[in-house]
DNA sequence: CTTCGATCGTGCGGAATTCGCAGGAGTAGA
DNA sequence: TCTACTCCTGCGAATTCCGCACGATCGAAG
């Protein structure tokens, strides 16, 4: 996963004559520390993963190998991930479906069982009237009923599940920091 | 929906003859028809977005420039972006939640409401004791509060909302196909 | 049957990008 | 001060991207 933090890094390489605001890059308390330098690169490859990195670093205000020494970077400690996304329902996956699952037990193990399923693309753990919420990408009806009742619901642990089938994709986007 | 803001990017500097612009049909509900090659494409570019053309041409049996035209075409049509994905939770946005909404009167209507809203992340009709499901990104709890409270609960025609706060990611795939 | 017109693939240079590596500068600890 | 690290920069060389011209295929119209 990605959650080692290698040492907190972010002290804020002063280039050579730039003066950056040191103080401004640690709003977050949390452990994984990225520096406004890097946040921005990833601001630029949200909008297009392919955009190379001579144009990346002049708007980040860095060389070109140093942005793709960050970037590499990143890849490697899988704080992001460059990949082509699609919607579902045009590359022939026909179903699916967010499944709400409510758990007796080991929340996290349930979570890592589904995890294991190719079928879940997405798995999180919440708080509220379910324990769990994952969505499964389907080719068709048969397909999505018997990931739903034969697969999920065999995991030990499961105690109920929800299910909210996808009529319409209305909106999918990656551009969070971009406001 | 999504497709208009990777399709801008390179479509409109090229045009050299004939500036015609396809971008106007990719309204979702019509199904582009792919064919085997261009799945084969997007696999490719699933597990590495910033795969050479060059090397995905030698996968599926085609020309860097045919994989290039390819790909471009599947750019502007809106069929898949190329992008970088990360957990928010690293990236500074602490908060995150799944909404269920019910609505009384259109849905599409509320969700292209809710759409526009730039915390909203993604948007989903569904069937099932709800009627939308909506993934936001905040920066916190006061942020998450008054994206549900006042911005979503005041869109006209959301009837009640259930949240379900994010606790753990524990996957987030875009490998459809390759499996 | 022939001819447009549109779509799709290939090949080819030139420009742009990526890649690897050798420094230099700042920082922390012994 | 010296060493060990980290991070950035600069610079060739290899690779890749990009535009463009041309050929093949297919369906519709003449």
């Amino acid at each position: 996963m990605h959650s080692d933090l290698v040492a907190s890094r972010s002290a804020e390489q002063k280039g050579s004559r730039e003066s950056r605001e040191p103080s401004r890059e640690s709003r977050n308390g949390s452990s994984p520390q990225l520096d406004a330098v890097s946040l921005a690169i990833i601001e630029q490859l949200q909008e297009d993963g392919r955009r190379p990195y001579a144009a990346i670093g002049k708007a980040v205000g860095l060389s070109e190998a140093a942005v793709r020494q960050r970037v590499q970077k990143l890849l490697d400690q899988g704080v992001m991930q460059i990949v082509a996304v699609t919607d579902p329902l045009t590359v022939g996956f026909r179903r699916q479906a967010m499944v709400g699952v409510n758990v007796e037990g080991d929340v996290e193990a349930v979570a890592d069982a589904l995890s294991a399923m190719s079928e879940c693309e997405y798995v999180v753990m919440t708080a509220g009237s379910f324990d769990l919420m994952v969505e499964i990408v389907c080719e068709d009806d048969d397909h999505l009923l018997d990931v739903i009742n034969k697969r999920i619901r065999a995991v030990p642990g499961v105690r109920s599940t929800e299910s909210f089938v996808y009529l319409k994709l209305k909106k999918q986007t990656y551009m969070w920091g971009t406001r």
